[in-house]
RNA sequence: CGAGUUGAUUAUACGGUCGCGCGGAGCGUAAGCUUCGUGAGGAAAGUCCGAGCACCGCAGAGCAGGACGCCGGAUAACGUCCGGUAAAGGCGACUUUAAGGAAAGUGCAACAGAAACAGACCGCAGAGAAAUCUGCAAGGAUGGAAAGGGGAGGCAAGAGCUCACCGGCGUUGCGGUAACGCGACGCGCUGUGUAAACCCCGUCCGGUGCAAGAUUGGGUAAACGCCAAAUGGGCUGCUCGUCCGGCGUUUACCGUGAACAUCGCUAGAGCAUGCCGGUGACGGCAUGACCAGAUAGAUGACCGUACACGACAGAACUCGGCUUACAGAUCAAUCUCGAAAU
RNA sequence: GGGGAUGUAGCUCACCCGGUAGAGCGAUACGUUCGCAACGUAUAGGUAGUCAGUUCGAGUCUGAUCAUCUCCA
């Protein structure tokens, strides 16, 4: 299981720090850590709270489902882009594809 | 049956698997694991009012400033609510209204129009050969507003000049707690609008807001510098009044995780049910349950069944209102109007 | 979460007390020049963010609403 990230260093610490990965529909940030840790970072253009929320939501059903096939352990920032809709499985390949990128996948 | 009016309720439901926040219990040195319970709204929204609570402080007085404004009641309080009154709208059920004062004073009323703290352009009548003079304010024209209204008498033509009705003002009787209503008598009648213009009258208001604020480790001593000495600073914009020196740096000793921690943080002018009082807002009594508390901020995913295929929308200290957004569904009324039948 | 402010021409802004919406830059056309810039002359462009109310009349007064900016740890 994954814990939340919560302390604005940490998240200081990742976007200084971080690996960046772009895929078509988010940004995603990531350091090798002790334990899995997710942040999820959803700014006020994405509209308004019950959106928001959605996309929260979305974004961590969408990391735990791929979690399983996590090699090793990492902190990692969701950062979703602005767009019209959003779905589970977008945001799933999306995650994907960039862990396979960075040859974090089993 | 159709068209409405008013009030109220609800806001997908049920089952299964995985997952999240908080709390309890158990296991574990610990990280954590297991299990049980619980987990967004009618508007949680806008932050437009009113309070609780907290601090600044002592708000003591006056001025300034702000809010409200028919009458009576409800309430902790309110700009809210309830019941009345008046006016306007609707055939009606009913709805809407920032609804005190224009005879305290000041201002404004552009353009048009003859004239907008007051009048004669056209006109009507009389006199005169005419120019013009005199009388008048009915009709025309301008305007949002034009000298109480329209009718009869009267007159040279006219005019509250006279009369009845309506309106207005004053006095007064009755009903009502009151706003006000109904009536009687008198006065021919004294210019309009604007107070969401200044203002007057009445009522109320200290400021700042949980990023308030509190707790946990900062304390003691010395030196120097700056500002200031009846000046400066704090207390609300100002005046009176009142309180006090303030800030920074360095060194020595003890202490040191001063925050992204903990508390505030949810048991309450609360909620549900029943009874009683009241036209009603609401109040009283009894019983019952404990019902989110996060801090990058918890409710999601998948499957099945049903249909109307699910709107607006997410707690952030807490209540009482107001306002705004909203797919629909349901219920109630000796409700209203129309049609048909009896 | 809680305070505060601003919406007017394509852009930057005026218009205090209600009565015909203006300025600068820009745009278009003409002149000037061999041509361009500069300069001169003229023209167009607005229901004052939106919706209600008060008023005879609202950019201005009042209320609601939408958007943007900003401060408080």
């Amino acid at each position: 299981m994954y814990t939340r990230i919560k302390k604005n260093n940490d998240f200081q610490k990742l976007f200084s720090r971080g690996k960046k990965c772009f895929s078509p529909a988010l940004i995603l940030l990531y350091l090798p850590a002790k334990k899995t840790a997710l942040g999820v970072c959803v700014s006020k253009k994405h509209g308004k709270s019950v959106r928001r929320n959605r996309i929260k939501r979305l974004l961590r059903e969408a990391f735990r489902k791929q979690m399983p096939y996590l090699k090793g352990s990492y902190a990692v920032i969701l950062i979703p882009k602005q767009a019209q809709e959003y779905t589970l499985q977008g945001f799933e390949k999306s995650i994907a594809s960039a862990l396979k990128r960075e040859g974090l996948l089993q």
